[in-house]
DNA sequence: GCAAACTTTAATCACTTGTTTAAATCTTTT
DNA sequence: AAAAGATTTAAACAAGTGATTAAAGTTTGC
């Protein structure tokens, strides 16, 4: 009789425990979250996340295979789309990554660290998910290159400070909001403006310099 | 008198696990380093970590200091050089920041994750050594912007660009390394370039744009 | 309604981890 | 050389931690 499906999927044990990881790993770290704070902050007994997760690594590789998904599969269609101009492509990109990253600032400097020492292959699953170089979106920037529409620059070079100027001040947060004084609400209404200049100086950074001196 | 001295610094014990504990700590974070790992990494006994340092914790706020300290005592006198234009500074700063890092390349994504929930109070710390607000750096940005000799930049936003741009990759390393299919020695000459576009970039940011229409 | 399967609980195990203690060894002072 | 102090060691403690077990509760299929 479907009694199952009374539970909404979001309050389901199983998916309690889920969320509660989430929440901790990203705050603390693998190795500075325990179980039994998992089991505590998802209002359950310390069996049940064996019961349903095997074991907290297991547990914890799958959440951060989902982070990884879900932080790099935006990029992947945005890429592709083979009906949009390469600073279309870079404005969507950076407005969706703000928008993003001010509801879970926590992410990139989690998924990051973690990858670090991390033993399990992360690796083939990026890969599958991200292939950055063959996308349209690297096509355009090459084509842009040899027709002269751009400046001559290492697609690398370009998708690196695209991230970089992106994602880097939520990792700083703590340190930005002190060196300078501000707080959270200054904060995000800087990130705001980034969102709207990013795709300004990228486009200073790739328009076509003319070398004639002075 | 003074035999202690006989010994040389950095190979007495005290020094011995600062260093042990120092490559540990911003390997695996705080709470995955574990007593016995710098003990055994600095080949010594257990019980000589307290005894020296009392604890884990004084042990990791001591080198969480020198940290910052040396990751910020470079731009502190970079910035407040009165004999440098902006152009020097910002090739200074990206070079130092590159070459510290290509040797350390696990400082910033440590530090920056353990000051997210590090219930010490660095940000005195970093009040302190980073006057950045009040360089004289600062104060050439904005007499730039009211001679018109640069675009109208708010300069925490030139600074988060400068320091995104530097430190970001070194931060993301295994992703970029992933994505794009490179090992360690093309990072480097990767990073090597970036040593000398970013300064051109940020140049070409701060120019002054002259809003004729086409 | 009832047996089988699924879910949850309390208690416990085996091991890790930060710290301490008391004794041993080395160094310095007298 | 002996006393005093500094350094180092082995052993152990107490709390924390990931995982398991056996039993109790709940749902499902017939």
């Amino acid at each position: 009789m479907a009694k199952k499906e009374v539970k909404a999927i979001d309050s389901s044990t199983e998916e309690r425990i889920k969320l509660a990881a989430h929440k901790l790993f990203a705050q603390k770290g693998y190795a500075g979250t325990k179980t039994r704070d998992i089991a505590s902050e998802a209002g359950i007994n310390l069996a049940l996340l064996n019961y349903y997760f095997r074991s907290k690594e297991k547990l914890f590789e799958l959440i951060m295979r989902e982070h990884i998904q879900q932080f790099f599969q935006g990029m992947f269609q945005v890429l592709n789309d083979e009906n949009t101009s390469i600073q279309q492509k870079i404005e969507t990109l950076v407005g969706r990554y703000v928008d993003t990253l001010m509801l879970q600032p926590d992410i990139p400097i989690f998924v990051l660290s973690e990858l670090r020492n991390s033993p399990m292959n992360l690796a083939d699953n990026i890969q599958k998910n991200m292939q950055i170089k063959n996308s349209y979106f690297m096509k355009q920037i090459k084509e842009g290159i040899a027709n002269g529409t751009i400046d001559n620059i290492h697609p690398v070079q370009l998708m690196s400070n695209l991230i970089s100027l992106t994602v880097f001040p939520f990792i700083a947060n703590p340190i930005l909001k002190t060196i300078h004084g501000i707080d959270q609400e200054q904060f995000n209404t800087f990130m705001l403006e980034r969102k709207k200049l990013i795709p300004l100086w990228i486009a200073e950074i790739i328009k076509p310099k003319t070398t004639f001196n002075k």
